[in-house]
DNA sequence: TTATATTTTTAAACACTGTTCAATAAATAG
DNA sequence: CTATTTATTGAACAGTGTTTAAAAATATAA
């Protein structure tokens, strides 16, 4: 039952928004009443938070792919395309959690340990890409939040539909080419 | 009574933020009934429409200070600052302006022509540190959605209180050490 | 099987939300 | 002083997240 909510909720959070999403909602697209819902969970939160990290596993699976590429700058720049992809295909997700911010201030024991978990990856990588004498004279931890920044900034501008002002360019062009003029930046220092 | 409403709301908006303000709050704010609301305002997303101008205004008039910055390099790295500090002090405003989805879906009259012409603004500015030399093999739109994205990604982190997972680090710290990082591979291109 | 206890599930209720609308009050024009 | 706009209210509608007493389903024990 646990899942069965689980997936009715994920398909109307993902169709909706998490504002958008009501528990009757939820509760009729599993042909149950709305009260169950608070049978097997705390409240609408607990439920984004599962989604949260379902979308953090999801995201992870994907930037494992790239475990194989040897290069620590080549990964690092990989890592943004990676993520860059994952935005436009999984919009809802990425706003789940990078966006929506009512549930995450009130955070789930160990609800935001996952998140935490891929920021010590990107900070790790950076060391890595340190250690082969990149990026040399910046300290690492600011320079992984202006990594993020630089691609969460791409990513949360199409989500919330601020490319509009950018005319004659699709957001994908955008998005893929605004993010290699960022690479270009990178290689040069 | 169009001003009065809109003081009333403003306040409630920017202390609660959009999704938080209930009309029956912004009316009893003004000790006026809900209904009055509609009389004077078409909806609840034509208030934020106001409000979303009047953000633009406040961070224009900031912006104009730099007109007196002569080199454009240097006015352009001055931007990125003025607009953190505005996302720092307006995290509400900032939150309207560019995070806030749902009343942009269905932009007013003219209702996004002042977001428009700050776009503007920067994509002239990126095309005149072009003239001096800059960024000469980068295309110049692309080019300002990068900058906009880098600058957007930190002031959003931000304000969706994504920067827990930086610790021993404060907000402050994080906004402008790394934006400073950004302006280092700024530099270098 | 029957009786008891436990776990699920429901339906109704509470206090809220954005919005609409008939009735009313206030202001203005002739 | 009427007649006509204009402004304002309060109740209502359909929706929201959440709680809860009651009912139904299920499991356990004798």
């Amino acid at each position: 039952m646990h899942k069965r909510i689980l997936n009715g909720a994920r398909k109307i959070f993902l169709e909706k928004g998490y504002e958008q999403t009501s528990m009757r909602n939820i509760a009729s697209e599993i042909n149950y009443s709305a009260g169950i819902i608070y049978f097997h969970f705390k409240d609408k939160s607990e439920i984004f938070h599962e989604l949260h990290k379902e979308g953090f596993r999801l995201l992870l699976s994907q930037l494992k792919v790239l475990d194989k590429v040897a290069d620590p700058f080549e990964r690092l720049k990989a890592v943004g395309r990676v993520f860059i992809q994952f935005a436009q295909e999984n919009k809802d997700y990425y706003n789940l959690m990078f966006i929506v911010e009512e549930p995450v201030k009130a955070p789930q024991a160990g609800g935001f340990q996952i998140a935490q978990e891929a920021i010590n990856h990107l900070l790790d990588l950076v060391k890595e890409c340190q250690g082969k004498g990149r990026f040399k004279d910046m300290d690492a931890e600011y320079f992984a939040f202006m990594l993020l920044s630089a691609i969460h900034g791409i990513c949360a501008l199409f989500c919330k539909d601020r490319t509009v002002n950018f005319v004659n360019k699709t957001d994908d062009e955008l998005m893929k080419n605004g993010y290699e003029c960022f690479v270009t930046l990178l290689e040069k220092g």
